[in-house]
DNA sequence: TTGTAGGCGTTATCAT
DNA sequence: ATGATAACGCCTACAA
């Protein structure tokens, strides 16, 4: 701490030359025995370490992947009693660089400083995993064009023709929603099932809203051309979205929505509209934030195998960045049911995988 | 993502100098509005970001800092329903290191890689804050040697005579014991308490016995000169000392464990003994682990801020970072009491601070 | 307000 | 197996 010696003080006192003291504490090869131990000998005498930066800039590698997580729960009270999702992937990440020789660094965007904070961070890594909800797409554009990204749970919306977007890892939503909407159908009986989509042009409410018309093909139900309303991922888009649905005079059995958030504000316009839930209409959502599980009543939904999304994200940047030049991949996990009250059901039971689908 | 462009050819482009393009992307002083305009414009325009490492290197800082972790938990299964404390310190450092321009870097180390791993991470930051059981003590003088250190959570057992350990941060050992024991004693009504400590030397299992001790006096009991036993900090510590103070045929109406794995221990061994907690015996931690909550009975434990340790940590990691020569700072955090089974409260209830007490 | 130029501590290429 | 030495991309006095 005290004197922070550099490479040449650690050559000298050795009696060799820089490189080879480089090539020492790189473990790498054309060295005696002899000569590698008084190297890392003057180096623990020294307390040297070698300086990452000055590594980074002569070999063009930061051995330091970034991982870009939306702040969410702001909440931060150490009530907290569900793992938060994003720790998960935290957990994944490091233990996928670790094993791979790098480290990660970590970021957490508030929609304030997400932008001047990501690039900051892009300067400092080989690569970035951004996690859905941290940026919106015109900045993660920006960024993959400074460094190799990965799209964790999330999709850019406009893929379009020339562009061709970041790689990505994601679970099953297809799979996911098909299996929670065979569930309402095949376990509770419903014949009557409403989809509430995201936003338009979401390509995770897209894929969830094709399961949910998969099932129901498969059960020989009726296929909606569309959702049957629309609101933003939000809670009052939720709420919004279940208003006016009522206010058309539909009744169904059940409501699939897009994901969590809106399942949150659909049961409080349920509420309002004085109809119960679960008997009078199921509720499902999507991704099992720490919410869903503290609803009254719980919320049936379908997890995320975030931990695991983490390390496949981190090992597909890392092979990105070792191969620049292949084509674009995406790998797609698969997803867990979770069942509580909100269906019906009496307690949380887990299905076996949903299925793996090609990106 | 492709070409990876310099600051030279930013300067060349913009029609300044590399210094003026400097100037600009730090945020400093010393050009007009319209030269910043400009270069701000050529930099989205070549997608490019300052490189770290040159950064890094010229400026003798990254801009990161290091956090270490013990990579506790390896079951790492997704069932996992408490809070794993490692990750509130992670989002308290992210949050602090953030908002001081920083960036956090992290690091859990199995007992296998930890010393590698711990000096690669060393070399690529500014400092380190190492979380308690990531590293043996002499690795940690080792890195302390290297880069600023902050300890979490832990002390140097050896604080000699001439080595200045560390700066620490952690919580309130001496007040959360103390805390505890005089619960039993007021609220529960023990008179017969022992202390199970940890290894001889632990700074944290000394101040726990010596804020038991005060309980003690507080109440007007006997205080003894020793802990009725002493084990590692693991469940086969609390275990085996268990067995051992039965053996001597002691039967305290309470015990008082340095930490939740030897209270762990314990009740398996009071199990064993045919002895009922809390019934025949009531049984209390410290830490508030995962498991605490899922053993039965329920674990009483002492809860520290993880959240708050982990800001509290970088915040003095990096005012040490910035004032390399000053004192040796230390940080004590109060700690929250937890009520549960295994001291016949019947759920758990928190307490306020346990009060503050200078390091 | 802006430019010049010397480092910062490694790695990597060529020699030897 | 080992050594010289030119990058690497930026920052920061010092000048202008």
């Amino acid at each position: 701490m005290a004197d922070r010696s550099t490479i040449y003080e650690v050559a000298r006192r050795s009696g060799v030359s820089t490189a080879t003291v480089s090539r020492v504490m790189a473990d790498g090869t054309g060295f005696s025995a002899a000569t590698r131990e008084r190297v890392k000998a003057t180096a623990a005498e020294l307390s040297w370490v070698p300086s990452g930066s000055a590594r980074g800039l002569a070999a063009r590698r930061t051995g330091i992947v970034g991982l870009i997580f939306p702040d969410l729960g702001q909440s931060g009270d150490a009530e907290e009693e569900s793992p938060l999702y994003v720790d998960q992937v935290i957990r994944g990440a490091e233990r996928a660089a670790t094993s791979a020789g790098d480290a990660v660094l970590i970021a957490a965007t508030s929609t304030a400083s997400g932008r001047d904070l990501a690039f900051s961070v892009a300067g400092k890594v080989d690569g970035l995993v951004i996690l859905a909800r941290s940026l919106p797409d015109d900045d993660i554009v920006a960024l993959s064009r400074s460094v190799p990204v990965v799209l964790l749970a999330t999709n850019l919306a406009r893929s379009g023709p020339d562009f061709v977007g970041p790689d990505f890892v994601g679970a099953d939503n297809r799979g996911g929603s098909r299996a929670m909407t065979a569930h309402l159908i095949a376990v509770h009986g419903h014949t009557d099932l409403a989809f509430l989509a995201g936003p338009a042009g979401s390509p995770d409410s897209e894929e969830r809203f094709a399961g949910f018309c998969a099932a129901l093909r498969d059960a020989g139900l009726p296929e909606p051309a569309a959702p049957a309303a629309t609101g933003s991922f939000t809670e009052a888009g939720g709420e919004q979205a279940v208003r006016e649905l009522i206010a058309t005079g539909r009744r169904p059995g059940a409501i699939v929505c897009g994901n969590d958030e809106m399942a949150l504000g659909a049961l409080t316009a349920l509420r309002a509209a004085e109809l119960r839930v679960p008997a009078d209409v199921a509720v499902t959502g999507f991704d099992d934030i720490a919410a869903a599980r503290r609803a009254r009543p719980a919320l049936s939904t379908v997890r995320q195998p975030m931990r695991e999304l983490g390390e496949c994200s981190v090992r597909l940047l890392l092979s990105r960045i070792a191969a620049a030049d292949t084509a674009r991949k995406s790998v797609v996990l698969p997803t867990e049911l979770v069942t509580r009250r909100s269906c019906s059901c009496a307690s949380r039971a887990v299905s076996g995988p949903s299925g793996r689908s090609p990106g």
